[in-house]
DNA sequence: GTTGACCCTGTACCCGGGTACCGGGTCTAG
DNA sequence: CTAGACCCGGTACCCGGGTACAGGGTCAAC
């Protein structure tokens, strides 16, 4: 596959595939004979992946763990599990809280035929006096 | 409450807030005689609000209208349930995704004792072949 | 063997979201 | 009445994540 080809499946810029390139975010793809880029198939599902990470919050940095992860990770299993589970508890923490934001909406929804005033969206409230846990 | 003590109970920058402010994130604060801005309580929570949004991949603009919704939306019952409905609809597609690179993880621990390139981590399949559904 | 669509490297630029710095005013404890 | 900590507005700058442009090579079809 040929860098337009990819970058149109994936939705991207053909800069932004070099971009990734040059961040070690896409494994560096081989070349023709001419220096034209082939890509393999899975170049595709990891921008995608990258895109999607991003969309939630995801650094590039943190997409490149993630992308390290995806593929086994360091090679103890100590060390694998370790980090696995680390993200697995920062996903938690951001499904926890979506939760609650989806919460207080609902919430809202279910009381929005009151005046504007005595609508009930605790959104603000989905930020919980954590400073005490520490 | 002044701008250096609300800064340091969020936790940012006291430029951070005159930015906000410049956005609409944060309402305009009252003044003292001197020119010196006074905040009410809610300037922490909110500013922390904005903060922990950013983190879960929203925008400074999304975020503007998560605040005005959680102040009650629009004043129609009508604009304020389809706007939270279609903000609901979004959260729940964060919280699916993030759940899916979690259980990809939750399969990377429990196969991490594996040689590294047997180990499974599906994470780049949580990119669903989602052209066909649309 | 030329034309149009495509690709290459390199460098410069853009946008969102802040952050730093400047010159100057304020406030309060001693 | 002054020192030190704090605040003001304004402007300039920085970083992450791209995006555009220039100048030039490639390739498939005719």
């Amino acid at each position: 596959m040929r860098t337009g080809q990819v970058a149109d499946l994936a939705g991207v810029n053909i800069q932004t595939l070099r971009y990734y390139e040059r961040r070690g975010l896409l494994p560096t793809p081989s070349r023709r004979a001419s220096g034209y880029r082939v890509y393999g198939p899975d170049a595709v599902r990891t921008v995608r992946f990258v895109k999607r990470a991003q969309q939630l919050g995801f650094s590039l940095a943190e997409v490149e763990s993630l992308l390290e992860l995806a593929q086994g990770g360091p090679s103890s299993c100590e060390g694998a599990r370790r980090l696995a589970v680390d993200k697995i508890s920062d996903l938690d923490q951001r499904i926890t809280h979506l939760h609650a934001m989806r919460d207080s909406l609902q919430h809202l929804v279910a009381t929005c035929e009151r005046p504007r005033r005595q609508r009930e969206c605790p959104l603000l409230d989905t930020i919980q006096d954590a400073d005490r846990g520490v």
